[in-house]
DNA sequence: AAAAAATTAGACAGCCTTGTCTAATTTGTC
DNA sequence: GACAAATTAGACAAGGCTGTCTAATTTTTT
């Protein structure tokens, strides 16, 4: 419980630039032939960590615990991740990467040429909640940020500049293409695309909030209302109150 | 640590039915005559809890920390609540309260008869982030709900029967009434008051889940956002790409 | 099959936290 | 001012968790 007061989190971060090794463990784990069973027992780890600090919290969550939802003992844990504190960091640094890797991934599904603009948005909201927002890591990372945030501001820094900002970015940059081309009406892109955001999550807010996981139904249609409400305000074509509304099932 | 496998909290909660007070400590504090330092303290005390549990979460959380951020002894939090999982319960009640206040409050200022449909809800949307989002106790609920929901489900059973679902409800019959009058083109109420809440939102996003506070010019720039949006979609009067917009700041 | 590496179970010290107890002090009331 | 109640500081036992160590076992490689 080193970094109550200081942050040594902030300086462990920089050092490690690769995703799933260069570890450098006192041990060294197999310097030319990486062995199958023990990367498995890494990676097992580390899932199994994620799921423990994300339901007990940081200072909640103990190594037994990990150790034991991981099939493995707690020596081994201790082998691949010197201490709880540097298990965390992997762990923060892992769920960061696979969400940002999802996000670019269904950022590229995005529709540039839409045939029906208003089926291929909800198509892409729909992408967007479940491979970004209300799978795995996107619960997972927000729920730790929100708990250890504000203690370990520098942890979160990646997450900060190659999440959210980036998604945004690149967000309102397709939906300006898609004004460009005469599809929508849009005065700021950004804050189209940030509003975009919040409108597919609306009806998903309480869902998420207490942890559970939409069904597929609930998210399509939380989907179709966003982009329903989210073209009558920038669609081109403004057929207001003309479709029986999908929503109040 | 009694309850991590089942929920006595549960069991606690129904059996106090009163705000502040009720509680029939050991001691019975002053049948007849409540003191006034007496009282003051009970307040510092869930005032200081409130924060250290926000802060470090519940199992981060330790007594000494919460009985010095209140200026008391710890023997003096034990006097009033007998143990950290009363003493969490009692804090987890009071901000349920107070949110729900607050938000009743803002709930009563609704432009039901408005002059400039869209100045008066840009100001009804800087007051709902005002006084129900970005204030403590909302902050602190949902980061306490976030944090601790799914292991104590019962225990903010009342936040979600009281709080979201009956706001987004009067929320509703308030836009169904302004559309009913004109004001609005609406086609499901309830979708609406969802997509509003999210929309105000939409441009904090970040800066809460972070912790952080917006500042007033962020509030009033993302109500205005949020409202300019929202009159797009479901306006009466469709001046799309009229004014320049506030947002590009 | 033999040797090397990794894993396991268990014990262990050190530290922290909860909740109780006691004696002394302070606060509020009559 | 006297009395009763509440508060305080401190010590304390019981229990939990981290991180280390050791000896035995398993897995992997040669």
């Amino acid at each position: 419980m080193v970094f109550m007061e200081t942050q040594p989190i902030a300086d462990i971060l920089p050092t490690e630039g690769l995703p799933t090794e260069g570890i450098s463990t006192p041990d060294t784990p197999t310097p030319g032939l990486p062995p199958r069973g023990h990367e498995a027992k890494r990676a097992s780890i580390i899932d199994a960590a994620g799921d423990v600090f994300c339901r007990e919290g940081y200072a909640g969550a103990n190594i037994d615990m990990i150790a034991a939802e991981a099939g493995v003992s707690r020596q081994t844990v201790y082998n691949h991740h010197h201490d709880k504190e540097k298990l965390f960091v992997a762990v923060v640094r892992d769920l960061t990467e696979r969400s940002n890797a999802g996000v670019f991934a269904t950022l590229l599904t995005f529709p540039d040429q839409p045939g029906d603009i208003e089926a291929d948005l909800i198509a892409f909201a729909v992408r967007l909640n479940r491979n970004c927002i209300c799978n795995r890591e996107g619960k997972f990372l927000r729920k730790l940020i929100q708990a250890e945030s504000e203690r370990y501001p520098e942890l979160f820094a990646p997450w900060r500049n190659d999440g959210p900002g980036k998604t945004w970015s690149a967000l309102a940059a397709r939906f300006a293409r898609l004004a460009h081309a005469g599809y929508l009406q849009v005065d700021d892109p950004d804050v189209a695309a940030r509003q975009f955001f919040s409108l597919i999550n609306a009806d998903l807010h309480m869902t998420m909030m207490l942890g559970g996981t939409p069904t597929d139904a609930e998210v399509l249609e939380a989907a179709t209302n966003a982009v329903r409400t989210f073209l009558r305000a920038f669609g081109k074509t403004h057929g207001q109150a003309a479709q029986p509304a999908l929503a109040d099932a």
